[in-house]
DNA sequence: ATAAGTATATTTGTCATACAATAAAACCAA
DNA sequence: TTGGTTTTATTGTATGACAAATATACTTAT
Protein backbone atom coordinates (compact mmCIF):
# COMPACT_ATOMS: atom_id res chain seq x y z
CA UNK A 1 0.00 0.00 0.00
CA UNK A 2 0.86 3.81 -0.64
CA UNK A 3 2.06 5.81 2.08
CA UNK A 4 0.91 8.74 2.86
CA UNK A 5 1.30 11.62 0.20
CA UNK A 6 0.08 14.40 1.96
CA UNK A 7 1.48 15.71 4.81
CA UNK A 8 -0.48 16.77 8.15
CA UNK A 9 0.05 20.42 7.84
CA UNK A 10 0.14 22.20 4.72
CA UNK A 11 3.38 23.14 3.34
CA UNK A 12 3.60 26.53 4.44
CA UNK A 13 5.78 27.82 1.75
CA UNK A 14 7.53 30.70 3.19
CA UNK A 15 6.70 33.94 1.38
CA UNK A 16 9.65 35.36 -0.65
CA UNK A 17 10.82 38.91 -0.06
CA UNK A 18 9.25 40.30 -2.51
CA UNK A 19 6.15 39.11 -1.81
CA UNK A 20 6.60 40.92 1.43
CA UNK A 21 7.62 43.96 -0.50
CA UNK A 22 4.10 43.73 -2.32
CA UNK A 23 2.54 43.42 0.99
CA UNK A 24 4.21 46.36 1.88
CA UNK A 25 3.26 48.69 -0.54
CA UNK A 26 0.02 47.79 -0.51
CA UNK A 27 -0.83 48.10 2.89
CA UNK A 28 -0.08 52.21 1.74
CA UNK A 29 -3.01 52.22 0.43
CA UNK A 30 -5.08 50.23 3.08
CA UNK A 31 -3.93 52.40 5.91
CA UNK A 32 -4.58 55.65 3.81
CA UNK A 33 -0.99 56.08 3.71
CA UNK A 34 -1.43 57.22 -0.04
CA UNK A 35 -4.26 57.41 -2.47
CA UNK A 36 -5.23 56.03 -6.01
CA UNK A 37 -2.52 58.45 -8.25
CA UNK A 38 -0.72 59.34 -5.28
CA UNK A 39 3.70 58.88 -6.38
CA UNK A 40 5.59 56.62 -5.00
CA UNK A 41 9.13 57.05 -3.90
CA UNK A 42 11.88 55.52 -6.31
CA UNK A 43 12.92 52.27 -6.72
CA UNK A 44 16.27 52.72 -5.05
CA UNK A 45 14.54 55.01 -2.27
CA UNK A 46 12.65 51.80 -1.68
CA UNK A 47 14.95 49.26 -1.97
CA UNK A 48 16.22 50.99 1.11
CA UNK A 49 13.73 51.70 3.10
CA UNK A 50 12.76 47.69 3.02
CA UNK A 51 16.33 47.05 3.10
CA UNK A 52 16.05 44.89 -0.28
CA UNK A 53 17.73 44.53 -3.17
CA UNK A 54 16.33 46.43 -6.17
CA UNK A 55 15.90 43.53 -8.06
CA UNK A 56 13.42 42.14 -5.51
CA UNK A 57 12.05 45.23 -5.14
CA UNK A 58 11.70 45.33 -9.07
CA UNK A 59 10.28 41.95 -9.25
CA UNK A 60 7.11 43.25 -6.28
CA UNK A 61 6.72 46.17 -8.89
CA UNK A 62 6.56 44.37 -11.82
CA UNK A 63 3.74 42.09 -10.03
CA UNK A 64 2.42 45.37 -8.97
CA UNK A 65 2.18 46.61 -12.56
CA UNK A 66 0.87 43.64 -13.72
CA UNK A 67 -1.85 43.41 -11.38
CA UNK A 68 -2.65 47.38 -12.19
CA UNK A 69 -1.81 48.34 -9.23
CA UNK A 70 0.30 50.73 -10.63
CA UNK A 71 1.85 52.23 -13.64
CA UNK A 72 5.35 53.17 -14.61
CA UNK A 73 7.56 55.82 -16.55
CA UNK A 74 10.82 56.12 -17.63
CA UNK A 75 11.95 59.33 -15.54
CA UNK A 76 8.41 59.95 -14.59
CA UNK A 77 8.26 57.68 -11.58
CA UNK A 78 5.70 55.44 -10.47
CA UNK A 79 2.13 55.92 -9.55
CA UNK A 80 -0.58 53.92 -7.97
CA UNK A 81 -3.23 53.51 -10.39
CA UNK A 82 -6.67 54.89 -10.19
CA UNK A 83 -8.61 51.74 -11.70
CA UNK A 84 -7.42 48.62 -12.28
CA UNK A 85 -7.67 48.12 -16.27
CA UNK A 86 -8.09 44.88 -18.30
CA UNK A 87 -4.92 43.01 -19.00
CA UNK A 88 -4.65 41.28 -15.33
CA UNK A 89 -8.28 39.82 -16.22
CA UNK A 90 -7.25 38.70 -19.53
CA UNK A 91 -4.23 37.12 -18.77
CA UNK A 92 -6.27 35.31 -16.03
CA UNK A 93 -8.40 34.23 -18.46
CA UNK A 94 -6.28 32.21 -20.49
CA UNK A 95 -6.29 29.64 -18.19
CA UNK A 96 -9.84 28.97 -18.98
CA UNK A 97 -8.32 29.29 -22.69
CA UNK A 98 -10.35 27.08 -25.29
CA UNK A 99 -13.59 26.41 -23.05
CA UNK A 100 -15.99 27.92 -24.32
CA UNK A 101 -18.63 26.59 -21.10
CA UNK A 102 -16.27 29.02 -18.40
CA UNK A 103 -16.60 31.95 -20.83
CA UNK A 104 -19.71 31.66 -21.69
CA UNK A 105 -21.22 31.32 -18.04
CA UNK A 106 -18.43 33.40 -16.78
CA UNK A 107 -20.04 36.40 -19.17
CA UNK A 108 -23.25 35.67 -17.59
CA UNK A 109 -22.55 35.71 -14.18
CA UNK A 110 -20.83 38.79 -14.31
CA UNK A 111 -23.85 40.75 -16.91
CA UNK A 112 -26.81 38.82 -14.77
CA UNK A 113 -25.06 40.86 -11.52
CA UNK A 114 -23.93 44.48 -13.34
CA UNK A 115 -27.00 44.56 -14.88
CA UNK A 116 -29.16 44.63 -11.76
CA UNK A 117 -26.99 47.44 -10.49
CA UNK A 118 -26.89 48.99 -13.56
CA UNK A 119 -30.98 49.29 -13.22
CA UNK A 120 -30.75 50.94 -10.06
CA UNK A 121 -28.44 54.28 -11.00
CA UNK A 122 -28.33 54.55 -15.02
CA UNK A 123 -28.07 57.95 -16.58
CA UNK A 124 -29.90 59.28 -18.83
CA UNK A 125 -27.03 59.71 -21.23
CA UNK A 126 -26.49 55.69 -20.65
CA UNK A 127 -29.31 55.13 -21.38
CA UNK A 128 -28.91 57.60 -25.06
CA UNK A 129 -26.12 55.69 -25.61
CA UNK A 130 -27.81 52.31 -25.54
CA UNK A 131 -30.64 53.20 -27.66
CA UNK A 132 -28.50 54.69 -30.19
CA UNK A 133 -26.48 50.65 -30.49
CA UNK A 134 -30.15 49.78 -30.76
CA UNK A 135 -30.73 51.88 -33.36
CA UNK A 136 -27.69 51.05 -35.91
CA UNK A 137 -28.10 47.63 -35.28
CA UNK A 138 -31.68 47.26 -36.32
CA UNK A 139 -30.76 49.09 -39.97
CA UNK A 140 -27.78 45.84 -40.11
CA UNK A 141 -28.34 42.58 -41.21
CA UNK A 142 -24.95 41.97 -41.09
CA UNK A 143 -21.66 43.53 -39.44
CA UNK A 144 -23.71 44.22 -36.08
CA UNK A 145 -21.51 42.55 -34.08
CA UNK A 146 -19.69 46.06 -33.05
CA UNK A 147 -22.72 47.18 -31.46
CA UNK A 148 -24.11 44.17 -29.86
CA UNK A 149 -21.15 44.25 -27.88
CA UNK A 150 -21.07 48.09 -27.06
CA UNK A 151 -24.97 47.54 -26.01
CA UNK A 152 -23.55 45.13 -23.52
CA UNK A 153 -20.60 46.82 -22.25
CA UNK A 154 -22.24 49.63 -21.74
CA UNK A 155 -24.43 47.81 -19.36
CA UNK A 156 -22.09 46.60 -17.30
CA UNK A 157 -20.10 49.37 -17.33
CA UNK A 158 -23.28 51.40 -15.68
CA UNK A 159 -23.47 48.62 -13.05
CA UNK A 160 -19.67 48.49 -12.34
CA UNK A 161 -17.44 48.82 -9.53
CA UNK A 162 -13.50 49.43 -9.67
CA UNK A 163 -12.97 45.75 -9.46
CA UNK A 164 -15.38 44.84 -11.92
CA UNK A 165 -14.67 47.42 -15.02
CA UNK A 166 -11.47 45.67 -16.14
CA UNK A 167 -12.89 42.56 -15.64
CA UNK A 168 -15.67 43.60 -18.26
CA UNK A 169 -13.83 44.15 -21.21
CA UNK A 170 -11.79 40.97 -20.42
CA UNK A 171 -14.39 39.08 -20.33
CA UNK A 172 -16.26 40.71 -23.82
CA UNK A 173 -13.25 40.25 -25.67
CA UNK A 174 -12.47 36.48 -24.46
CA UNK A 175 -15.91 35.83 -25.46
CA UNK A 176 -15.46 37.17 -28.69
CA UNK A 177 -11.85 35.36 -29.51
CA UNK A 178 -13.28 31.87 -28.40
CA UNK A 179 -16.46 32.45 -30.53
CA UNK A 180 -15.62 34.47 -33.26
CA UNK A 181 -17.07 31.96 -35.50
CA UNK A 182 -20.43 31.09 -34.12
CA UNK A 183 -22.13 34.47 -34.30
CA UNK A 184 -23.76 36.99 -36.00
CA UNK A 185 -27.21 34.96 -35.96
CA UNK A 186 -30.91 35.39 -35.16
CA UNK A 187 -30.86 39.41 -35.70
CA UNK A 188 -34.22 39.50 -35.12
CA UNK A 189 -34.41 37.86 -31.38
CA UNK A 190 -31.59 39.26 -30.23
CA UNK A 191 -32.80 42.75 -31.28
CA UNK A 192 -35.94 41.78 -29.36
CA UNK A 193 -34.01 41.04 -26.11
CA UNK A 194 -31.84 44.06 -26.33
CA UNK A 195 -35.48 46.10 -26.35
CA UNK A 196 -36.68 44.30 -23.39
CA UNK A 197 -33.77 45.18 -21.48
CA UNK A 198 -33.69 48.51 -22.35
CA UNK A 199 -37.04 49.37 -21.15
CA UNK A 200 -36.37 47.67 -17.86
CA UNK A 201 -33.34 49.90 -17.68
CA UNK A 202 -35.30 53.11 -18.65
CA UNK A 203 -38.28 52.54 -15.42
CA UNK A 204 -34.60 51.62 -13.37
CA UNK A 205 -36.48 48.41 -12.71
CA UNK A 206 -33.34 45.89 -11.46
CA UNK A 207 -35.94 42.95 -11.31
CA UNK A 208 -37.09 43.35 -14.85
CA UNK A 209 -33.64 43.63 -15.91
CA UNK A 210 -32.48 40.94 -14.50
CA UNK A 211 -34.96 38.49 -15.82
CA UNK A 212 -34.45 40.18 -19.08
CA UNK A 213 -31.10 39.64 -19.28
CA UNK A 214 -31.42 36.08 -18.16
CA UNK A 215 -33.79 35.09 -20.74
CA UNK A 216 -31.29 36.91 -23.42
CA UNK A 217 -28.18 35.36 -22.04
CA UNK A 218 -30.06 31.43 -21.74
CA UNK A 219 -30.69 32.14 -25.02
CA UNK A 220 -26.97 33.30 -26.04
CA UNK A 221 -25.69 30.35 -24.18
CA UNK A 222 -28.13 27.63 -25.54
CA UNK A 223 -27.28 28.87 -28.82
CA UNK A 224 -23.88 28.65 -28.77
CA UNK A 225 -23.51 25.18 -26.74
CA UNK A 226 -26.05 23.86 -29.31
CA UNK A 227 -23.55 25.18 -32.19
CA UNK A 228 -20.30 24.10 -30.42
CA UNK A 229 -21.89 19.96 -29.81
CA UNK A 230 -22.97 19.89 -33.50
CA UNK A 231 -19.39 20.94 -34.51
CA UNK A 232 -17.68 18.55 -32.20
CA UNK A 233 -20.06 15.34 -32.17
CA UNK A 234 -20.44 15.78 -28.14
CA UNK A 235 -17.06 14.10 -27.13
CA UNK A 236 -18.29 15.33 -22.96
CA UNK B 1 -2.29 80.26 -23.91
CA UNK B 2 -0.68 77.11 -23.08
CA UNK B 3 0.57 74.79 -25.74
CA UNK B 4 -1.31 71.59 -26.25
CA UNK B 5 -0.33 68.76 -23.77
CA UNK B 6 -1.93 65.69 -25.37
CA UNK B 7 -0.46 64.43 -28.51
CA UNK B 8 -2.61 63.61 -31.40
CA UNK B 9 -1.91 59.87 -30.74
CA UNK B 10 -1.46 58.29 -27.11
CA UNK B 11 1.68 58.14 -26.36
CA UNK B 12 1.46 54.37 -26.96
CA UNK B 13 4.06 53.24 -24.01
CA UNK B 14 6.53 50.57 -25.52
CA UNK B 15 6.24 47.16 -23.72
CA UNK B 16 8.71 46.11 -21.23
CA UNK B 17 10.81 43.05 -21.92
CA UNK B 18 9.22 41.82 -19.55
CA UNK B 19 5.88 42.28 -20.40
CA UNK B 20 6.34 40.84 -23.48
CA UNK B 21 7.46 37.33 -21.82
CA UNK B 22 4.61 37.62 -19.90
CA UNK B 23 2.84 37.85 -23.37
CA UNK B 24 5.11 34.59 -24.71
CA UNK B 25 3.84 32.67 -21.55
CA UNK B 26 0.38 32.50 -21.25
CA UNK B 27 0.37 32.56 -25.33
CA UNK B 28 1.73 28.99 -24.15
CA UNK B 29 -1.72 28.03 -22.95
CA UNK B 30 -3.78 30.17 -25.20
CA UNK B 31 -2.65 28.02 -28.23
CA UNK B 32 -2.44 25.22 -25.98
CA UNK B 33 1.05 24.32 -25.91
CA UNK B 34 0.84 23.91 -22.50
CA UNK B 35 -1.86 23.39 -19.98
CA UNK B 36 -2.98 24.33 -16.56
CA UNK B 37 -0.88 21.98 -14.42
CA UNK B 38 1.81 21.27 -16.66
CA UNK B 39 5.69 22.24 -16.02
CA UNK B 40 7.34 25.08 -17.42
CA UNK B 41 10.75 24.85 -18.26
CA UNK B 42 13.51 26.55 -15.80
CA UNK B 43 14.45 30.33 -15.38
CA UNK B 44 17.66 29.73 -17.35
CA UNK B 45 16.11 27.97 -20.43
CA UNK B 46 13.29 29.80 -20.96
CA UNK B 47 15.70 33.14 -20.43
CA UNK B 48 18.03 31.33 -22.98
CA UNK B 49 15.13 30.32 -25.14
CA UNK B 50 13.09 34.10 -25.00
CA UNK B 51 16.67 35.69 -25.16
CA UNK B 52 16.20 37.80 -22.20
CA UNK B 53 18.24 38.11 -18.83
CA UNK B 54 17.22 36.29 -15.64
CA UNK B 55 16.19 39.32 -14.22
CA UNK B 56 14.23 39.94 -16.60
CA UNK B 57 12.43 36.79 -17.17
CA UNK B 58 12.19 36.46 -12.89
CA UNK B 59 9.99 39.97 -13.48
CA UNK B 60 8.07 38.28 -15.76
CA UNK B 61 7.81 35.12 -13.50
CA UNK B 62 7.06 37.04 -10.70
CA UNK B 63 4.26 38.77 -12.30
CA UNK B 64 2.33 36.06 -13.66
CA UNK B 65 2.98 34.42 -9.72
CA UNK B 66 1.13 37.70 -8.49
CA UNK B 67 -1.83 37.27 -10.70
CA UNK B 68 -2.28 33.28 -9.51
CA UNK B 69 -1.04 32.22 -12.92
CA UNK B 70 2.13 30.12 -11.88
CA UNK B 71 3.09 28.95 -8.86
CA UNK B 72 7.04 27.74 -8.15
CA UNK B 73 8.59 26.08 -5.86
CA UNK B 74 12.72 26.00 -5.20
CA UNK B 75 14.32 22.88 -6.73
CA UNK B 76 10.84 21.87 -7.89
CA UNK B 77 10.60 24.54 -10.39
CA UNK B 78 7.37 26.11 -11.87
CA UNK B 79 3.77 24.93 -12.95
CA UNK B 80 0.81 26.59 -14.57
CA UNK B 81 -2.11 26.36 -12.00
CA UNK B 82 -5.60 25.14 -11.96
CA UNK B 83 -6.92 27.78 -10.42
CA UNK B 84 -6.31 31.47 -9.68
CA UNK B 85 -6.74 31.62 -6.42
CA UNK B 86 -7.55 34.76 -3.75
CA UNK B 87 -4.64 36.63 -3.36
CA UNK B 88 -4.66 38.97 -6.56
CA UNK B 89 -8.16 40.32 -6.06
CA UNK B 90 -7.53 40.80 -2.79
CA UNK B 91 -4.80 43.27 -3.47
CA UNK B 92 -6.79 44.26 -6.13
CA UNK B 93 -9.45 45.29 -3.90
CA UNK B 94 -7.06 47.23 -1.90
CA UNK B 95 -7.80 50.61 -4.46
CA UNK B 96 -11.33 50.15 -3.10
CA UNK B 97 -9.83 50.41 0.33
CA UNK B 98 -12.43 52.20 3.03
CA UNK B 99 -15.00 52.35 0.36
CA UNK B 100 -17.82 51.18 2.07
CA UNK B 101 -20.39 51.50 -1.12
CA UNK B 102 -17.68 49.56 -3.41
CA UNK B 103 -16.82 46.96 -1.35
CA UNK B 104 -20.79 46.26 -0.49
CA UNK B 105 -21.95 46.47 -4.30
CA UNK B 106 -19.13 44.62 -5.55
CA UNK B 107 -20.41 42.14 -3.21
CA UNK B 108 -23.68 42.32 -4.22
CA UNK B 109 -23.33 42.23 -8.22
CA UNK B 110 -20.94 38.87 -7.94
CA UNK B 111 -23.47 37.06 -5.55
CA UNK B 112 -26.44 37.70 -7.62
CA UNK B 113 -24.89 36.52 -10.79
CA UNK B 114 -23.71 33.75 -8.86
CA UNK B 115 -26.16 33.06 -7.24
CA UNK B 116 -28.36 32.47 -10.32
CA UNK B 117 -25.72 30.17 -11.71
CA UNK B 118 -25.72 28.00 -8.57
CA UNK B 119 -29.53 27.62 -8.90
CA UNK B 120 -28.67 25.61 -11.98
CA UNK B 121 -26.68 22.87 -11.01
CA UNK B 122 -26.10 23.30 -7.70
CA UNK B 123 -25.27 19.29 -5.63
CA UNK B 124 -27.25 17.64 -2.90
CA UNK B 125 -24.22 18.22 -0.98
CA UNK B 126 -23.96 21.89 -1.82
CA UNK B 127 -27.44 21.73 -0.44
CA UNK B 128 -27.03 19.98 2.71
CA UNK B 129 -24.02 21.84 3.71
CA UNK B 130 -26.40 24.96 3.43
CA UNK B 131 -28.90 23.73 5.64
CA UNK B 132 -25.99 22.68 8.16
CA UNK B 133 -25.18 26.50 8.05
CA UNK B 134 -29.16 27.49 8.67
CA UNK B 135 -29.37 25.32 11.69
CA UNK B 136 -26.00 25.87 13.30
CA UNK B 137 -26.62 29.71 12.78
CA UNK B 138 -30.56 29.54 14.02
CA UNK B 139 -29.36 28.00 17.52
CA UNK B 140 -26.60 31.06 17.71
CA UNK B 141 -27.60 34.53 18.93
CA UNK B 142 -24.33 36.20 18.58
CA UNK B 143 -21.26 34.86 17.13
CA UNK B 144 -22.85 33.28 14.09
CA UNK B 145 -20.93 35.41 11.61
CA UNK B 146 -18.88 32.13 10.15
CA UNK B 147 -22.26 30.65 9.31
CA UNK B 148 -23.20 33.76 7.59
CA UNK B 149 -20.40 34.06 5.84
CA UNK B 150 -20.35 29.72 5.05
CA UNK B 151 -23.79 30.03 3.69
CA UNK B 152 -23.03 32.82 1.19
CA UNK B 153 -19.48 31.56 0.69
CA UNK B 154 -21.23 28.06 -0.65
CA UNK B 155 -23.44 29.76 -2.80
CA UNK B 156 -21.17 31.87 -4.56
CA UNK B 157 -18.73 28.74 -5.45
CA UNK B 158 -21.20 26.70 -6.23
CA UNK B 159 -21.99 28.98 -9.40
CA UNK B 160 -18.54 29.72 -10.02
CA UNK B 161 -16.49 29.54 -12.63
CA UNK B 162 -12.34 29.63 -12.12
CA UNK B 163 -12.05 33.19 -12.71
CA UNK B 164 -14.82 34.03 -9.94
CA UNK B 165 -13.67 31.41 -7.69
CA UNK B 166 -11.04 32.83 -6.09
CA UNK B 167 -12.88 36.71 -5.67
CA UNK B 168 -15.09 34.87 -4.02
CA UNK B 169 -12.92 35.02 -1.15
CA UNK B 170 -11.38 37.71 -1.37
CA UNK B 171 -14.04 40.45 -1.54
CA UNK B 172 -16.20 38.15 1.50
CA UNK B 173 -12.67 38.72 3.22
CA UNK B 174 -12.89 42.55 2.33
CA UNK B 175 -16.22 43.01 3.49
CA UNK B 176 -15.12 41.56 6.88
CA UNK B 177 -12.66 43.62 7.17
CA UNK B 178 -14.27 46.82 6.12
CA UNK B 179 -17.47 46.13 8.00
CA UNK B 180 -16.06 44.80 11.03
CA UNK B 181 -17.95 46.49 13.64
CA UNK B 182 -21.11 46.78 11.68
CA UNK B 183 -22.49 42.89 11.43
CA UNK B 184 -23.98 40.59 13.89
CA UNK B 185 -27.84 42.45 13.96
CA UNK B 186 -30.79 41.32 12.66
CA UNK B 187 -30.66 37.94 13.36
CA UNK B 188 -33.90 36.72 12.81
CA UNK B 189 -34.39 38.03 9.04
CA UNK B 190 -31.25 37.15 8.22
CA UNK B 191 -32.25 33.22 9.27
CA UNK B 192 -35.31 34.30 6.98
CA UNK B 193 -33.30 35.09 4.36
CA UNK B 194 -31.27 32.94 4.03
CA UNK B 195 -34.22 29.91 4.04
CA UNK B 196 -36.04 31.62 1.41
CA UNK B 197 -32.90 31.39 -0.63
CA UNK B 198 -31.98 27.67 0.28
CA UNK B 199 -35.57 26.60 -0.71
CA UNK B 200 -35.04 28.23 -4.43
CA UNK B 201 -31.48 26.67 -4.85
CA UNK B 202 -33.59 23.50 -4.08
CA UNK B 203 -35.96 23.98 -6.31
CA UNK B 204 -33.83 24.96 -9.16
CA UNK B 205 -35.36 27.90 -9.67
CA UNK B 206 -33.00 30.55 -10.43
CA UNK B 207 -35.25 33.37 -11.15
CA UNK B 208 -36.52 33.41 -7.50
CA UNK B 209 -32.76 32.41 -5.95
CA UNK B 210 -31.87 35.44 -7.79
CA UNK B 211 -34.99 37.81 -5.81
CA UNK B 212 -34.68 36.47 -2.89
CA UNK B 213 -30.96 36.95 -2.53
CA UNK B 214 -31.53 40.20 -4.20
CA UNK B 215 -33.68 40.89 -1.05
CA UNK B 216 -31.31 40.24 0.99
CA UNK B 217 -28.69 42.13 -0.11
CA UNK B 218 -30.54 45.24 -0.40
CA UNK B 219 -31.65 44.46 3.18
CA UNK B 220 -27.56 44.03 4.00
CA UNK B 221 -26.69 47.42 1.96
CA UNK B 222 -29.37 49.13 3.39
CA UNK B 223 -28.62 48.42 7.32
CA UNK B 224 -24.59 49.19 6.54
CA UNK B 225 -24.86 52.54 4.47
CA UNK B 226 -27.79 53.81 7.42
CA UNK B 227 -25.53 52.71 9.86
CA UNK B 228 -22.31 54.13 8.13
CA UNK B 229 -23.94 57.71 7.81
CA UNK B 230 -25.24 57.87 11.02
CA UNK B 231 -21.91 57.35 12.47
CA UNK B 232 -20.23 59.73 10.05
CA UNK B 233 -22.96 62.41 9.72
CA UNK B 234 -23.01 62.42 6.10
CA UNK B 235 -20.20 64.26 4.57
CA UNK B 236 -20.72 63.15 0.92
C1' DA C 1 10.30 88.75 -22.26
C1' DT C 2 8.98 84.79 -24.67
C1' DA C 3 9.78 80.85 -27.22
C1' DA C 4 12.48 77.34 -28.94
C1' DG C 5 16.15 74.56 -28.72
C1' DT C 6 19.91 72.18 -25.83
C1' DA C 7 22.09 70.13 -21.98
C1' DT C 8 21.60 67.88 -17.57
C1' DA C 9 20.05 64.80 -14.32
C1' DT C 10 16.71 61.55 -12.53
C1' DT C 11 14.20 57.42 -12.94
C1' DT C 12 12.99 53.15 -14.88
C1' DG C 13 14.78 49.32 -18.01
C1' DT C 14 18.23 45.74 -19.02
C1' DC C 15 22.20 42.90 -18.43
C1' DA C 16 25.93 39.88 -16.35
C1' DT C 17 27.51 37.45 -12.50
C1' DA C 18 27.85 35.28 -8.11
C1' DC C 19 26.20 32.98 -4.26
C1' DA C 20 22.44 31.26 -0.91
C1' DA C 21 18.57 28.33 0.19
C1' DT C 22 15.66 24.79 -0.81
C1' DA C 23 14.34 20.31 -1.87
C1' DA C 24 14.17 16.73 -5.45
C1' DA C 25 16.85 13.02 -7.00
C1' DA C 26 20.55 9.89 -6.72
C1' DC C 27 23.24 7.22 -3.96
C1' DC C 28 24.66 4.24 -0.28
C1' DA C 29 24.22 1.32 3.67
C1' DA C 30 21.83 -1.57 6.89
C1' DT D 1 13.35 -2.84 0.57
C1' DT D 2 14.12 0.75 3.91
C1' DG D 3 16.30 4.69 5.89
C1' DG D 4 19.62 8.03 5.91
C1' DT D 5 23.23 10.77 3.30
C1' DT D 6 25.13 13.18 -0.55
C1' DT D 7 24.66 15.35 -4.73
C1' DT D 8 22.64 18.47 -7.83
C1' DA D 9 19.10 21.17 -10.15
C1' DT D 10 16.13 25.13 -9.44
C1' DT D 11 14.46 29.14 -7.48
C1' DG D 12 15.75 33.15 -4.31
C1' DT D 13 18.72 37.20 -3.27
C1' DA D 14 22.41 40.53 -3.88
C1' DT D 15 25.78 43.77 -6.22
C1' DG D 16 27.16 46.51 -9.80
C1' DA D 17 27.13 48.59 -14.13
C1' DC D 18 25.16 50.66 -18.05
C1' DA D 19 21.21 51.92 -21.42
C1' DA D 20 17.02 54.41 -22.52
C1' DA D 21 13.70 57.62 -21.81
C1' DT D 22 12.20 62.01 -20.41
C1' DA D 23 11.19 65.66 -16.88
C1' DT D 24 13.68 69.61 -15.56
C1' DA D 25 16.95 73.23 -15.85
C1' DC D 26 19.44 75.98 -18.74
C1' DT D 27 20.77 78.62 -22.83
C1' DT D 28 20.10 81.03 -26.83
C1' DA D 29 17.70 83.46 -30.45
C1' DT D 30 13.81 86.13 -31.78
Amino acid sequence: MKKRKTPLVEAVKRKTLSEEVIDHIIQLLIDGTLKPGDKLPSEVELSEMLSVSRPVLREAMSSLDSLGMIHRKTRGGTYFSKKIGSRPFSIMLALSAGDIVEIVESRMALELGLVTLAAENITAEELDTLSQTIEKMSVKQKGYTKYDREFHRIIALSGSRTIFEGMVDAILTAFDKTLSEIKEKEHETTLKHHRNIYQALKKRSPMEAFTHMYEHMNFVRHRILTAFHKNTGESE
